[in-house]
Formats: C-alpha cells, structure tokens, sequence
DNA sequence: GACAAACACGAACGTTCGTGCTTTTATTCT
DNA sequence: AGAATAAAAGCACGAACGTTCGTGTTTGTC
C-alpha cells in the first residue's frame, strides 16, 4: 500500500470514530488534521471535498460492517443460524465495534434523511445493500423450510430493524442496560413467528 | 401575550420546523435570524445561549407533541382503544405534523447520544417522560383486563418504539411507502400478543 | 404625555469553517 | 544516485459561527 493510501486509511479510521459520536455531517476537516497532526491542506487533498470525505467515510464504515458482520454470518448455514448470525453480530457491532459512538449508519440516518447530496445518495445506497443482505437471507431461510413460505421478507426485514433501532435508542440514549436483552427477546419472538406450521390463528 | 413572548414563539415554530431537517444541532442563529427577518442579536436575545435555543426548541416541540398525540388519545378508553390512539398519533404526527422532517425527537436522539450538555439531558428526560405515557397506559390496560397480565410493559414499549423508529427510517430515508402498513401491521401482531388469554405455545 | 422597561438593531469581536494556491519534503522508479 | 512523482505543509481567502456591546425604538404603566 502506497504512502498516499497509507495515510487516507489512517484518516478514515479516525474520521469514522469520531463520525460515530459528532454524526457525518459532524466532521470537521480542522478537528480532523489536530487530532491526527496533519495539516488541514494536507488532509483535505485526500478528499476533494468535505462532501468526498464524508461519502470516503461511509464507504469505510461499510467496508468494515461487510467484514466483521455480513460475511462471517454469512458463513452459518442457512436458516435459523444464519438469521441469528446476522441479528447478533448487528448487535455487537453497534455496542462494542471499532466505533465508540455505535452504529455510524443509525446516526447517518437521522441526519440525512432530510439533505439531499451525494453523502445522503450514497448512504441510501448502502443500507439498501444491507436490508437486501437481510431479505435475501430471509427468503433463502424459506427456500431451505426453516422459514414459513407464507412470512412476508420485507416485513420480516423492517420488524427486525426495529429491534436494532430501539435497543440502540434505549440503551445508547437512555442508558438503559436491559434493552439488549429485551432485544434478543423481541428477536427470538420473531424468529418464532416465522417458523414453518406456527399454528394459525383463527 | 407579550411582545416578547410572541416573538419567541414565532422563533420557536421556525426553528423546530428546521430543526427537524438539519437537526437541534444544526440550528444556526444567523440563519434563524435571516428567515424571520430578525437581527442575530435580536434573536440571540431571546435566548441566552445557543444551547438555551435548543433546549426551548425541545421543550416547544415537547408541548406540541403533548397537544397533538399524548393528551387526545389519553381521553380514548383504556386498553386496546388508547393504546392504539398513542400508535397512531404518533405515526401521524411523525408522517404530517407541523414539522416537515418528521419527528424531531427521531432525530435528536442519534444526534445527542454522544454529545453531553443540556440539551441531551433534557432530550433524555422529555424521552422519559414519553415512554413513561406508553408503559403507563400498557399498565392500565392490564389493569382493565384488556392486556395479559403476564405481559411486559418495558418490553411492550421499547418493542413498539422500535416500529415507530422502523417506519421512520424506512419511509424517510428510503423513501418506502409501504413502511407505514407494515408498522400497522407489526403493530397489530404485538397488540395480539399481548391480549389476554391468548394460546401460549408449548 | 412622561417614564421605565422591554425589545430589537447594527457593528464588531475572535474562531472556525471549507477551500484554494505555492512551496517544501518524502517516496518511488529507473 | 538521481530524476520523476506523490504527499504534506504553509499560508491566505472569504464566509459563517456564537457572542457581546452600545444604541435606538417600541410597548405598557401611571
């Protein structure tokens, strides 16, 4: 890895910590260059702009979630497991992952959800990937009997970011220590709802 | 009402309306100031801090969502009603109140998670306040004998605070239209499981 | 109608913001 | 080793930031 690289990978990985906390659109080219001595010049020729550097830092964050979350659970087998997999390593990303703030893509979507841009384009992009990532691990899960043909993916994809969504909330704002349990509760419900010959209800 | 009072309250409406796009944090005195034709000094006045400002926006925004959602659907009846009263409210006031970027407390919450000061600790206190209403009115449901009594309200309520925070994100930033039917729909199937008397799996 | 209080304004402050230049220092390749 | 290239620094810019201050202009009270 060139010199050049080197240095732009350094500054991503600070730049995605500190985005965790301040927020994307939090960062500052300024706070950047002190904390990593470097000039701002300096650092800002990596990036052509603070817009570049911010899309540079989701772009990272999304390489490093793939790594630690999406592929080694997509390693489980297919099903439960797998499902399970992916809810749980979700999970510790957000709590205890490189990035101290949590989840730097649940703060991004608050923050952009209402400015457009090429930050907020590439955002959508990503978590479109993800929720995919979800759904298509769903509906194979269905293809292979441990899910009921019947549940719906989409509404199975949107019920379990909800989870995610309130056990950050509740333990991140309100620090509340029992939310990932109530989490793992609501997951395992879910889970159970979805299995195949659940007995209807009439 | 005073001169002085109207025109903070006029101040107050703008800057809870931008807010909910840009974010408390994003408030900008001089850009407050421009929109309402009012001298930055003018409008700082009001206020005597910028973090004074955010705090004012949270509480004017608290009164407004307490008007709207909290105090019509508390004179719905007990149980199923009221509880259903509080969803959909909610979702109303998330999807077309008078804020254009949605609920501002949405927003706020991953804003302030990491950021301590005033303005988050009023934001943890109103959020509170909020969750207290839910749990409360779960409580008398059961009390009423329309809820099990086996039945969680902390688990009912940040279950249902991650629906509400899953419609947001999957309508706003994704801009899914069928986010708002699937909340319903999650929402029906908690409110099933949480009537009385239902068959408990073996 | 006078007077005090409340309200708003304009100018200026010291910082920090993002973004350009030009120059110096490191690295890479022959 | 030295030429070619990449990387970082240095410096400067205009604009916007929150905040303060002094000065007018409304407003409400007697």
């Amino acid at each position: 890895m060139s010199k050049g690289a080197q240095t732009r990978h350094q500054i991503l990985d600070h730049a995605s910590q500190l985005a965790s906390q301040v927020g994307v659109g939090g960062l500052t080219i300024g706070v950047l260059a002190d904390d990593l001595h470097l000039s701002k010049s300096g650092l800002f020729r990596h990036f052509r702009s603070k817009e570049g550097l911010q899309v540079a830092v989701l772009d990272h964050a999304a390489e490093s979630f793939a790594a630690t979350v999406v592929r080694p659970a997509l390693r489980e087998p297919r099903g439960v497991p797998r499902m399970r997999a992916l809810f749980e390593r979700w999970l510790a990303w957000d709590r205890d992952g490189v990035l101290p703030g949590g989840c730097i893509f649940v703060a991004a979507a608050t923050e952009f959800d209402d400015q457009p841009g090429a930050a907020r384009d590439r955002l959508v992009e990503l978590q479109h990937q993800w929720i995919d990532v979800l759904a298509t691990s769903f509906l194979k899960g269905v293809e292979a009997g441990a899910f009921s043909p019947v549940a719906d993916p989409e509404q199975f994809t949107q019920d379990l970011y909800g989870i995610m969504l309130a056990c950050h909330h509740h333990s991140r704002l309100l620090g509340d220590a029992a939310a990932e349990s109530r989490a793992r509760r609501a997951f395992e419900a879910l889970l159970t709802a979805a299995l195949p010959s659940t007995p209807t209800r009439t």
